[in-house]
DNA sequence: GTCTATATTGAGATAGAC
DNA sequence: GTCTATCTCAATATAGAC
């Protein structure tokens, strides 16, 4: 953990994370990575094999702790509407902890999806969407969500606000990730028109 | 419009557009834009400057569509509900009719915001907003919409829920754009939640 | 208008000194 | 472990023939 290698690699990734959730992997040069940390861009390559051998690793991270968080977050949950809270509160404080892994996630899975390099990236990504899936259809099935909309246009739908709300939210004391959870599943659940007094 | 070399800049936007979209502006190659048209790369330059004045001008059109056609669809809204239900769904058929261009605007739009060379881009997208922005905050005044989430948190969850709806939804008979502006349309309203039998 | 050929730059990666 | 120097290749863009 205090091992000096060890934290200069997370050094890297760091400043790389920041560049590449910016500009994008591709656009983002070595030497500009080198320049964030304070050394040459050869110095690099004593830590790390290649560019990409950085981006897989920033993402392979983020998505383990976005299935360990889940776990956790699924453990605790009652029913289908406060485990479909669990999994929105979780997911952005990830986008919190860390938001440059968001980004590059949202931007480049895509692009990702054809490089067969990334294929451990995409396994993990699709173990993700079964999460929510099964919460989602879980919660159809039992009549806590609506049936005549696809749980599948829903899980887009509400997937896409809370990944990319990591783009625009940037946590002040009076807006925090508690906050912004509560309003996404309330909007999601209840819909944003005023309802008559109950 | 049938001039032969308007035809075949377009054509060349096209097979550009679709490249940008898939692999990012950066990434993409003048050598794969021309293999898509089937023209060598260096034909390219007698239609276009420079690679970016391709992405530039895939982006000004499309801006300029979604300004057109928002101002269409506030002409012939009713109250703020409808306003906002016109305004999802001009949107969500802007992404049919140009997926590309609307997927290369989700993507790159926050860097090239660094780029003076694309500072028109950013001062149509401001209006773009406004328009948003507007529709939401007059339903938020005339209580409508909700009073306990914040006008703009609400803009960004609906924006981003539906210009990313284009990475997923390619219409299909059974599921098309009205469908999903109603389904969209539904929830962000009304909420995801079964209701009582009313 | 498009081709071929090429100038020129920029980027990823390597080698060897320190 | 990092530096300097550099190799190598790929990419944008240009020039001139057709």
């Amino acid at each position: 953990m205090t091992d000096p290698a060890a934290a200069r690699r997370d050094e890297i990734l760091a400043s790389a994370a920041e560049l590449f959730a910016r500009k994008g992997i591709k656009a983002t040069t070595v030497r500009e990575i080198g320049d964030a940390v304070g050394v040459q861009s050869g110095s690099l390559y004593y830590h790390f094999d290649s560019k990409d051998t950085m981006a897989r690793e920033i993402l392979m991270d983020f998505l383990a702790a976005i299935q360990d968080r889940y776990a956790m977050a699924l453990a605790q949950a009652s029913d289908a509407a406060d485990a479909l809270r669990q999994l929105i509160l979780a997911s952005l404080q990830l986008t919190r902890e860390k938001p440059h892994a968001t980004t590059i996630y949202q931007n480049e899975l895509a692009y990702l999806r054809e490089d067969p390099r990334f294929k451990e990236v995409q396994a993990a990504s699709a173990e993700v969407r079964r999460a929510w899936l099964d919460v989602i259809e879980r919660g159809a099935a039992e009549g806590t969500f609506r049936a005549d909309v696809s749980p599948k246009v829903f899980h887009r739908l509400v997937r896409d606000a809370v990944w990319l709300s990591g783009r625009w939210h940037h946590a002040e004391d009076d807006y925090c990730a508690e906050r912004l959870a509560d309003d996404i599943t309330s909007i999601f659940l209840h819909g944003f028109a005023a309802r008559p007094a109950s």
